[in-house]
DNA sequence: TCCGATCCGTAC
DNA sequence: GACGTACGGATCGGAA
């Protein structure tokens, strides 16, 4: 493994200990709090952290360089208060003690020792965390070297440092430079500040430049106070400058972390009468265990140990890792908090008799802790559904819905600062990947053992976040009994007919088998059709066709909308546009779809729970929420979703849920009166914005106000709306204000929201799924919108989101005991295979469990299709 | 040979 | 640049 060095700043620390505690004093009046406060502080990092190596650096007594050269240096700063005085040195020894080197150059600053250790560190692709709390050190930090904020347990990186200061870690010392520091007694320009730093190095890109340009600046005083202050400019930059070329006493290798001098840290502790800490020293003096455990790691060898491991984990809250390849179970990991224990079927314990007994541990813990309960669920068959499991993944979902893919990796490092061992490293990856039984146990203990800890650790931790914030209900009365219902509606999968999508395969490969030959000849060429770069140049460089947009990478662009604009002037663009979508239908679906069915022609989809920012299900290997519908060739497909033998499909689809919920957000008297007197919304909006009688509306305009109604729930602007309707913008423009002077109080209730989403930073849907919104008080225009636009739609697709969730909760109650499942979610559709003599009667419960899923200011409509197929469910 | 980025298109 | 949320296939170019 790559080493970890973890440099403090020891300094910065002790006056953060004798600061942070409450002074007290041992019986002969000595001061020891900053002391007590230091050595934990370092305990905590240190196992947090897991560095490899470690320093702690302190500030020489007698003053740097800096000083000598600049007499203000830190010169507003008070003298250290006696007490903290006092504690000093025996700071400076504790940490020798503890296992740590500790560093104090003369004529140099902790600062300048930090960054000299963190470059030679850096040379050696070492990965480098900095332990301060000085904006100096933020220069430092690049890919390999973080800052590590220890109160709040979040390292700061790159992104960190931009977020923050709005300049990269390689400007910050032009920005401080400019600006100052009072703290430091940093001169800087006067009445430049940070913010106003940061908005002239965009432009001028170094300090250097701000300077040598300064007299191109518009503004005239920042004009003038920058020429009149340059010196105080360079100065401060030389001051903030940190130095790389200290001369050290000893080099990287030797600052590998030692184990804390036990006998000498009990003798310290006793001295100084902290006698909790001496305490523990002594416990782990007997256990002397290998510090880079997170607890202590056993293999599971035989039945006898085993049976001894299920009395033992009876009632405990565990943690739990299934290690899985290829969907057969290899391994189980489960973990107090003390130690871990790995059974692997794999290496030479029987699997039968194993999962009797871990049926039994898992049936008789007390809590159980997991990532991803759904796929224990699903591959462990059989277990006690009475019992509620903590599912990390989902728990952390709740607390703060992320923005990457939710892994455990990624789980552990935001919420402990946890690096896992990674699974590739112990069995390789790619073509190099070895089988689970072919690894030695030895080395998979640690990774099954690690990750089984982790679980119980993050689970509680997040557990407690949520019940401290009052949320954990989102977790039990939500999440938690949708992930039962997914993991049924998995097991059943959907059945296809397999004949049928083979049947239409065929058919659309004939079809682009003719239209690649056409467009061919239409071209002159031959080329690959599929192609977007090839295509963009056959059809603006060889064919000279005008109307060409570029992408964003310089790219002839070839969608859809500039295809169907080219239509008209040559027939190739017709015949791209057609065996475009062929070939969408034929490889993303009829021809994808069978290789992904059971032997019973069944296809399991997986359900996402925690990906998306809104709270809404995602469907993946296969996708099953974005089978075609709209066009007549795409809804084919659906001919090839089929009920079992004696039984048929229900469709049953909430009717305009997002605009019911605008409805009921907003109470917009007109937007109320529509949807409680039953009428066509898209009708009754066009009749509104015009001011004609309902059945006066065409068919154009009804057209349009519905690409208004949905531009309104997604935050669309004149001019998306105008590219929509294909309308000049000014029209477009006239339809927006016709709509919110009819409909006022939907105005209000947007603006509502975004006052909202800036004060708090997030926005909430019906049942306190909360939607993050960090870029809403963006300085960047671009995505302040973006996030306006979120914040918008973010409550109404997440609300409709829930409105499902809890229909199919209760849903799942109603058809325990009847002959029906349901088999698929679509966002606001839910379709459900029942026994055809049962049908109405099944449907019945349907519709009651959807529209009583929740009481809104409009009525809820479910609409209810039936047929042997997906498609003939669709025919209302 | 594998991967990630890009482009494009499907759904609600 | 300009309409929210997703997933995934094909191509292409660079890395392993």
């Amino acid at each position: 493994m790559n080493p970890h060095l973890l440099l403090v700043d020891g300094s910065n620390y002790a006056f953060r200990a004798f600061h942070g505690i409450r002074p007290f004093y041992s019986s002969k009046g000595e001061p020891t709090s900053a002391i007590f406060g230091f050595i934990n502080m370092l305990r905590s990092m240190q196992e947090k952290l897991k560095p490899t190596h470690m320093a702690v650096m302190f500030d020489p007594r007698g003053g740097t360089f800096r000083h000598k050269e600049y007499t203000p240096y830190k010169a507003n700063r008070s003298a250290m208060p006696e007490e903290l005085s006092q504690q000093w040195p025996h700071i400076m020894a504790v940490t020798q003690h503890l296992g740590m080197h500790m560093l104090c150059v003369d004529n140099f600053e902790a600062d300048d020792v930090i960054a000299t250790l963190a470059v030679q560190a850096q040379q050696k692709y070492w990965r480098v965390s900095i332990a301060s709390a000085d904006k100096d050190l933020m220069q430092l930090v690049n890919t390999q070297v973080q800052m590590y904020d220890s109160f709040k347990e979040k390292f700061i990186d790159e992104d960190a440092v931009l977020a923050k200061w709005g300049v990269a870690p390689n400007r910050i010392r032009d920005l401080l430079a400019l600006a100052g520091d009072s703290s430091d007694n940093i001169p800087g320009v006067p009445s430049i500040g940070p913010k106003t730093a940061a908005t002239l190095l965009h432009e001028y890109g170094e300090m250097e430049q701000v300077l040598q340009q300064a007299s191109n600046i518009k503004q005239k005083k920042r004009r003038e106070t920058l020429l009149a202050h340059q010196e105080d400019a360079r100065l401060s930059y030389y001051l903030v400058t940190l130095r790389y070329d200290v001369p050290l006493p000893c080099d990287l290798d030797a600052l590998a972390v030692a184990q804390a001098n036990q006998d000498e840290m009990i003798t310290f502790c006793q001295k100084f009468e902290l006698n909790r800490l001496a305490q523990q020293f002594q416990a782990t003096d007997q256990k002397s265990e290998d510090s880079t455990q997170a607890c202590q790691y056993h293999n599971i060898e035989d039945q006898a140990q085993l049976q001894q491991l299920s009395m033992d984990l009876n009632q405990q809250s565990i943690g739990l890792h299934v290690h899985r390849q290829d969907n057969n179970i290899q391994a189980f990991a489960f973990a107090t908090d003390t130690d871990a224990w790995m059974v692997s079927l794999q290496h030479g314990l029987e699997a039968e008799a194993s999962l009797k007994h871990i049926h039994s541990i898992l049936a008789a813990a007390k809590d159980i802790f997991v990532f991803d309960a759904k796929l224990m669920h699903i591959t462990l068959q059989n277990l006690p559904a009475s019992k509620t499991i903590w599912d990390t993944m989902l728990l952390a979902y709740c607390l703060h819905p992320a923005k990457y893919a939710p892994s455990l990796k990624n789980i552990a490092h935001d919420h402990l600062g946890f690096s896992c061992i990674n699974a590739e490293t112990i069995l390789g990856k790619g073509r190099k990947k070895q089988a689970f039984a072919d690894v030695d146990a030895a080395s998979l203990v640690p990774m099954m053992a690690e990750t089984a800890w982790l679980q119980r650790q993050l689970g509680q931790k997040i557990k407690a976040s949520l019940e401290e914030e009052q949320r954990l209900e989102r977790y039990t009365e939500i999440e938690y009994p949708v992930m039962q219902v997914l993991s049924h509606i998995q097991h059943t999968g959907a059945k296809l007919d397999i004949a049928m999508l083979n049947q239409l395969s065929e058919g659309f490969i004939a079809r682009i088998t003719t239209l690649e030959k056409d467009i061919q000849d239409l071209a002159g060429c031959t080329f690959n059709v599929h192609s977007p770069a090839q295509l963009g140049d056959v059809l603006f460089n060889r064919l000279g066709l005008k109307g060409g947009k570029k992408t964003k990478t310089g790219a002839w662009s070839t969608g859809q909308e500039i295809l169907e604009n080219l239509a008209e002037e040559h027939l190739i663009a017709q015949k791209v546009i057609e065996v475009r979508q062929l070939s969408k239908l034929n490889s993303t679906y009829t021809s994808a779809l069978p290789k992904l069915c059971d032997v019973q022609d069944h296809v399991h989809t997986s359900f996402n729970q925690a990906i998306t920012s809104t709270g809404r299900l995602s469907s993946s290997e296969p996708n099953l929420q974005n089978i075609p519908i709209r066009s007549q060739d795409g809804r084919q497909i659906r001919k090839a979703f089929i009920a079992d033998k004696g039984k048929l499909l229900l469709a049953a689809d909430y009717s305009q849920i997002e605009l019911r919920l605008m409805a009921h957000y907003s109470q917009d008297a007109a937007l109320l009166e529509s949807f409680s007197q039953g009428l066509d919304i898209h009708r009754a909006t066009a009749a509104s914005i015009h001011g004609i009688a309902l059945d006066q509306v065409s068919g154009e305009q009804r057209r349009a106000a519905k690409a208004v109604n949905f531009g309104i729930l997604y935050g669309m602007s004149a001019f998306g709306l105008a590219k929509q309707l294909k309308v000049p913008r000014a029209e477009a423009q006239h339809f927006i204000d016709a709509y919110f002077a009819r409909y006022p109080a939907v105005q209000a209730f947007m603006d509502e929201t975004l006052e909202q989403a800036r004060a708090q930073g997030y926005v909430q849907t019906l049942h306190g799924h909360r939607v993050y919104v960090a870029d809403i008080n963006s300085k960047n225009k671009m995505l302040q919108k973006y996030a306006q636009r979120t914040a918008i739609n973010a409550p109404l697709q997440g609300s409709a989101a829930d409105i499902i969730k809890v229909a199919m909760i209760h849903l799942q109650q109603k058809l325990q005991n009847e002959p029906a499942k349901c088999i698929l979610q679509v966002h606001d559709e839910l379709v459900i295979e029942a026994d055809e003599a049962h049908v109405e009667h099944i449907k019945n419960i349907v519709v009651q469990a959807m529209q009583n899923a929740i009481q809104l200011r409009v009525p809820l409509v479910v609409d209810v299709g039936i047929g042997r197929t997906w498609f003939d469910a669709h025919q209302l």
